[in-house]
DNA sequence: CGTTCGCCAAAGGTAGCACCTTTCAGGGGT
DNA sequence: ACCCCTGAAAGGTGCTACCTTTGGCGAACG
């Protein structure tokens, strides 16, 4: 992402430690303790600690330093705080969470999609999602997940609401999550598969309300799965 | 937010012009010429370039500038990025798109709340939910308002989801915004006060299908509101 | 005991430098 | 006519030094 710009590393080092809990509401970093820890200069610091405040994870006070905020206030919507949760010890939480945000944008996601999808992407989510259906009976999970991954973006993408898209990149990390914690079944259950085909023949045919039942089927039946677990 | 620091209006007027669309895709600056432009220092400059660039409204490169990103790319659940397109010439999109949004969370939030909430919020809830009905009828707009926020927010924080919750200011915003440009009929329907107060009783009594079912119910109606207007 | 006052720590902001990357133009060779 | 190489310039990256402003806190005073 910022790619080898900045000392991005003490951004996410920082970010990490924040919504991991080693950092907890009210505790107070300095610039200059950022400075000495990770050996930057003042320039960096403060560019560091302007984008956690912009993420709402601390707020700088002048004679005080800069004071971790508690998790209420978080912009926890933001890719960048979506992800350091994902790979930090509160990782289950932000999956439920994330999960639950899922089954309620998913539905509505598809009956936009039904409604506003260009032909190019009715096509596409037609072809993504029969696709599904040959690797899931064959057992490959691997491509399976990938596949997945790719119709449920497409799909967000195509409901052609910029803040449904805007999910696509943390949608796929719970996909990639589920699967890689063994939450998944060895084969992806009859009744997934048929509900994925009558997602994509509803968006396809431009039908929204058979769009949206069937993924609201469809995020019920992973919703029991993960209660199983 | 930000308070009177930093000269966060150069951030803001950055900002409100790449939303807004003045500045597209593709257009480049430089730390030179927002520096002359806002006569500012070489360090806000860039702390302010900084933030766009997490807010993914730009990206910068060396020798070429600061250039502005494509919309597919921008933070657009950022609360800062809706803000500015709240109140910039994107505004009617993106009331459209936030309305979406809404109908997608709420009810699973509600379902939450009822099953979450614990027995102060559950008092809360059913309080404000009630309390709706009375200044609906005396047509009370005002107070109305403010009460519905007051109701719609609890019930996002009760959902003990901290994304749902995330988004209780830019709901707020929706709500205000249809009031404010005149969408809401002089006296809210009496299907809308019955769902409200469905709604309320169910988080209540922990009803969680109740509760997401007629918060459908509130969603439905309103989003036909807007398609009359 | 309460109130005021002043100190100073730490952020806010400015200025200017050295450096590195990237682009782009110009020239020479094929 | 085309391609590659080279060099220069533009512009972000990062650093240091320095001053200003604010607000918390304790001391002194009423």
């Amino acid at each position: 992402m910022a790619a080898q710009v900045l000392h991005s590393e003490v951004l996410d080092a920082l970010t990490r430690e924040i919504v991991g809990g080693e950092l907890q509401s009210g505790a107070v970093l300095t610039l200059e303790r950022i400075q000495q820890r990770f050996a930057v200069s003042r320039t960096v610091a403060r560019e560091c600690m302007r984008m956690l405040e912009q993420l709402q994870l601390v707020t700088s006070r002048r004679r005080v330093g800069i004071v971790v905020r508690p998790r209420e206030d978080w912009d926890v919507l933001s890719p960048r705080v979506i992800r350091c949760r994902l790979d930090g010890s509160a990782r289950a939480d932000q999956l439920r969470s994330l999960s639950e945000l899922r089954r309620a944008v998913e539905p509505v996601a598809a009956a936009s999609a039904a409604r506003l999808a260009t032909p190019v992407e009715r096509a596409r989510v037609l072809e993504l999602g029969l696709g599904l259906r040959q690797l899931g009976e064959a057992g490959r999970l691997e491509e399976f997940l990938e596949r997945d991954i790719a119709f449920h973006g497409m799909l967000l993408r195509a409901s052609h609401n910029e803040m449904f898209a805007a999910l696509t990149d943390a949608i796929a990390e719970v996909l990639a999550g589920r699967t890689r914690h063994g939450l998944m079944p060895l084969q992806p259950e009859p009744e997934a598969l048929d509900a994925h085909e009558a997602v994509a023949r509803a968006v396809h045919d431009g039908d929204s309300a058979a769009a949206e039942h069937w993924m609201g089927i469809l995020m019920a039946e992973l919703r029991g799965a993960m209660d199983d677990a």
